[in-house]
RNA sequence: GUGGGUGUAGCUCAAUAGGUAGAGCACUGGGUUGUGGCCCCAGCGGUCGUGGGUUCAAAUCCCAUCACUCACCCCA
C-alpha cells in the first residue's frame, strides 16, 4: 500500500461516526446546562505558549510535541492539550473583563508524539471544560459533576472518580522536599526510574509499579498530611459538596498529574475495561496558570474528556438499531429508470430516506440489494407498470404487494410510507 | 526510547517432516426469461508485509527491514 495514515493517526469509519455524533451531540446538551459555551481556538499556537504553561521538564514538551519552525524562525506546535490554549484565547479577547466567572467548552483533535497502543493516539480528541474567575471549592465540585454527567450522559458505568490535592506553591515545596528526603535515604531499595525521579520529581514516584517502590510508597509522607491550612479546608469543603455524587469515589493520595500548571484538586475518572489507559478524564486546577502568560490573577480549574477512549467503552457493548431505509426504488427499463428517479428526488424532498440502484440491473439483483440494505419496503416500476399505469410497492418483511397508480404516485407512496410509521413510532 | 506478539483473498482464518496456496463470510452470475432472505452450482479475488540468503524446490528455514498490536514510560 503507498499510502496509509501516519502511525498514531487513524479513520474514523462510518460503522464508528454514528458514536461520535450522539456523543459530541449529548455533550452540548450538558453543556448548556450548566451555561458553558463554546469555543474553538486554533490547533497550531506557539511553541512558547505550551513550553511555559504546561512546562519543560514535563514528557509532553521534552518529547511529545509535534513541533516545526515558521518562515520567520518562530516555534510552531500543534496543541498537545486545550487549556493553554483557552487560557490565552481568554486573555488575548479580554474575555474577563466581562465579569463573573467564564465557563467554556471546546472539542477537538489534539496531538502528542508518544507510542501508540490501546486508547492512546498520536491525534487524539478531547472534550475540555475549563472555568475561569472562581477559587472554588464550590466551583470545583460543579466542575466534578460537570464531568460526571456528562458521562452519565453518554450512558457509561461502572467509573470511579480519584480525587486528590496536591497544595499550592505554599505548602507544596515543603512537602516535596520531605519526600525527597524520605526517598533519597531509602534509594537503595528503588527502582532505577524512581532512583532518578526521587532527585528530579519525586511525587512522580507515587505511581510507579514496581512492587519494591510501592512498598516504600506505602509508608511515605502524603500531601493530604501536609497541606497548608488554606489548602486542608478547600479540599474538606469540596469532599462535603461531592458526597452525592453517584460514583464510587476514591481519596488517592497517589494521584498526581503529569502537566505542572496544577493546583490543590487535581482528579481522574477511570475504567477497569480499557487495559493500561484507564483514565477517560483527568483534570484539575490551575490557579496560576492565567498570570503566568501573562493574564491577569485568574484562578481556573477545568478538565479533559478522552473521546477515544469514550468511543471504545460504548463500541464494547452492542444492540444498536440500525436505521432503515423508508423505500428501495427498483426499476426495469430506461424509461422506468428516469420516471423512478425523479420520484426518488421528489420523496427525499419530503424527508424519507429513499435507495435505488445505479446501473442496470436485473429485478432479483435490485430485491437483493434492497434486503441488503434492510428497506422496509420496495417499490417496483417496469414497462408492464407503465402499460398498466400501475406500479407495485412491496413489503419486504411481510412480502405484501400492492398496487399504486403512476398518475399521482408521490402522495400515494408519501401516504403508504406515512402509514406505516405511525404504527412503527420509529 | 525499551520489551513481547502478529503479518497469507475486502473481512476472519487454514496449509501437514520445505514440494510454487485453501475455507467461511462478502461480492458477481446462474438454478427461478420481472421479485430479496434459506439451499445448490459457478465465477471474481492473493507479487503468502518487503528485501536478501540457504535449497533442485521456501508461505514454511536463516538474516535484515517495514507495518500493525500489546505492555513499560507517560497520559485523555
Amino acid at each position: 500500500m503507498e499510502f496509509t495514515t501516519i502511525k498514531g493517526f487513524r479513520d474514523i469509519l462510518p460503522d464508528e461516526t454514528p458514536y461520535w455524533q450522539k456523543v459530541e451531540q449529548s455533550a452540548r446538551e450538558v453543556f448548556k446546562t450548566f451555561g458553558f459555551n463554546e469555543i474553538r481556538t486554533p490547533i497550531l499556537e506557539y511553541t512558547e505558549l505550551f513550553a511555559r504553561t504546561i512546562g519543560t521538564d514535563t514528557d509532553i514538551v521534552s518529547k511529545e510535541m509535534y513541533t516545526l519552525t515558521d518562515s520567520k524562525g518562530r516555534g510552531l506546535t500543534l496543541r498537545p492539550e486545550a487549556t493553554a490554549s483557552v487560557a490565552r484565547a481568554l486573555i488575548q479577547n479580554r474575555l474577563y473583563q466581562q465579569g463573573g466567572v467564564q465557563k467554556l467548552f471546546c472539542i477537538g483533535p489534539m496531538f502528542r508524539h508518544e507510542r501508540p497502543q490501546k486508547g492512546r493516539f498520536r491525534q487524539f480528541h478531547q472534550i475540555n471544560a475549563e472555568l475561569f474567575g472562581d477559587r472554588g471549592p464550590k466551583s470545583d465540585a460543579e466542575i466534578i459533576y460537570l464531568a460526571v454527567s456528562l458521562l452519565d450522559a453518554f450512558e457509561l458505568r461502572n467509573l470511579t472518580l480519584h480525587l486528590n490535592s496536591i497544595g499550592c506553591p505554599k505548602c507544596r515545596p515543603g512537602f516535596r522536599q520531605k519526600l525527597k528526603e524520605y526517598l533519597v535515604d531509602r534509594s537503595e531499595s528503588l527502582c532505577a526510574d524512581c532512583k532518578r525521579r526521587a532527585e528530579t520529581n519525586p511525587l512522580r514516584v507515587f505511581d510507579c509499579k514496581v512492587e519494591g517502590c510501592k512498598a516504600i510508597v506505602q509508608e511515605a509522607p502524603v500531601i493530604s498530611e501536609h497541606l497548608c491550612e488554606e489548602c486542608r479546608d478547600h479540599f474538606s469543603l469540596l469532599r462535603e459538596y461531592i458526597q452525592y455524587i453517584k460514583m464510587e469515589v476514591v481519596l488517592d493520595p497517589r494521584l498526581v498529574r503529569g502537566l505542572d500548571y496544577y493546583t490543590r484538586t487535581t482528579f481522574e475518572i477511570q475504567t477497569e475495561q480499557l487495559g493500561a489507559q484507564n483514565a477517560v478524564v483527568g483534570g484539575g486546577r490551575y490557579d496560576g496558570l492565567v498570570e503566568q502568560i501573562g493574564g491577569p490573577d485568574l484562578p481556573g480549574i477545568g478538565f479533559a474528556i478522552g473521546m477515544e477512549r469514550v468511543m471504545a467503552l460504548l463500541m464494547e457493548r452492542q444492540g444498536r438499531k440500525a436505521a432503515r431505509p423508508d423505500l428501495f426504488v427498483a426499476a426495469l427499463g430506461s424509461q422506468a429508470e428516469k420516471m423512478s428517479f425523479t420520484w426518488a428526488q421528489e420523496l427525499r424532498k419530503r424527508g424519507f430516506w429513499i435507495e435505488q440502484e445505479y446501473a442496470p440491473k436485473s429485478l432479483k439483483a435490485q430485491m437483493k440489494r434492497a434486503d441488503r440494505l434492510g428497506c422496509k419496503r420496495a417499490l417496483i416500476v417496469g414497462e408492464r407498470e407503465i402499460e398498466t399505469g400501475m406500479a407495485i410497492i412491496r413489503d419486504m418483511e411481510t412480502k405484501e404487494q400492492k398496487e399504486v397508480p403512476l398518475d399521482n404516485i408521490l402522495e400515494a407512496l408519501v401516504s403508504k410510507i406515512m402509514g406505516e410509521n405511525a404504527y412503527n413510532a420509529r
